[in-house]
DNA sequence: TACTTTTTTGAACTAAGTTTAAAAATTAAA
DNA sequence: TTTAATTTTTAAACTTAGTTCAAAAAAGTA
């Protein structure tokens, strides 16, 4: 019992696995049963005995993805100490996650776009968690008064926003670097909560 | 010869309203061919009469709402004196069609998820044409000392990212009115600039 | 009216997701 | 260790949406 339930586990893992490196690579769209399931060398059909359909994998992929984003950004909450220091911290980390992991940073930014109305609310919670993070943060600057501004809501999707935009323009042959580009990022984003 | 050549426009354009007409109510993906063509009481089979395919339908479309979008922006910096006034104001367009045509914005901000290589070009210019006007204005109040700001290619680009991140969130039944996200980007986004 | 060209159609084809019945592999029982 | 039960995988069939195509219908022309 419990050891086949593992086995189970560990088996959904590897598609998981599989399906994150395929979307990573092609996109929500591209990405096809087929192709997830030779990686692992099976078949397409072998995949419907784990998950529901493409959407469900899919969905369990953006869980995996988006709880280890959360994680890493919790950290640099607790270590570092002012809160624009944490802050920056926060924003290179999401410029890095929105760069690096491109075509899985895009099903997680805009869900609505690849999952349907039932999967779409706990993704969205999931999300708000993560953007919550960035709430804390602001809202505790404002406490120490170390930014002014009347709509942390507001300007932390001002912030949110234009980082998830760099992935859209950004390329790794440009003139700039990824850390040029979180220095720039960190610095304009604090003019606006001053 | 002229005669039927302008018949064929005339119906082209009819396909082209019909298609911006689903898209922006289903989004790419799920607007089908085949409802696109009912709208019109054709069957589908009689749009490849017109188009080669879906992409280039869709492309098209495409189009026709980015080049009036430039049209409606290049009003704006015609008339206003100003260059804060003048940004103002393209602010304020661009967010009424990030939210009023989220659909088909949508395809027109991250076009990579739906066209191919081929068509990706000519979209990637209109795109230029229109960040350039953002360009073109931020320029000049950099010139009148309106802004001061040493990246102002990366700073349009959190403009335009921040704006058009608005529609991921947006409700109409929200507690912020159009008007007032209008104001409070421009202003926000002032912040950086200056 | 008869002929030509343009437009539309409906059926067939393809590709990818999904279902399913049966085969294969694994596990458990005798 | 053989047999039976259960789990896992498969291959084929099915579905849906995009695409192609030959033929029919409609429109235009002489």
């Amino acid at each position: 019992m419990k050891l086949s339930e593992k086995k189970i586990q560990k088996k959904k893992e590897d598609i998981i696995l599989s399906a994150v490196k395929i979307v990573n690579e092609k996109g929500y769209q591209k990405a096809t049963m087929e192709e997830i399931a030779a990686e692992l060398l099976m078949t397409k059909g072998s995949l419907y005995y784990y998950f529901k359909n493409k959407e469900d994998l899919i969905f369990q992929c953006h869980e995996m993805v988006l709880v280890q984003a959360i994680e890493e950004l919790q950290q640099h909450i607790n270590v570092k100490q002012s809160n624009e220091e944490k802050l920056r911290e926060m924003i290179k980390t999401h410029i890095q996650y929105a760069i690096e992991k491109k075509e899985m940073f895009n099903m997680i930014i805009k869900p609505d776009q690849t999952f349907s109305e039932d999967q779409l609310n706990p993704i969205l919670l999931k999300r708000n968690e993560y953007a919550g993070l960035f709430d804390q943060v602001i809202l505790a600057g404002i406490k120490t008064a170390e930014f002014t501004i009347d709509e942390p809501k507001i300007a932390r999707m001002i912030l949110l926003g234009s980082m998830n935009w760099i992935q859209q323009w950004y390329n790794p042959f440009g003139s700039k670097t990824i850390e040029e580009l979180q220095q720039i990022y960190a610095d304009y984003m604090l003019k606006v909560l001053k």
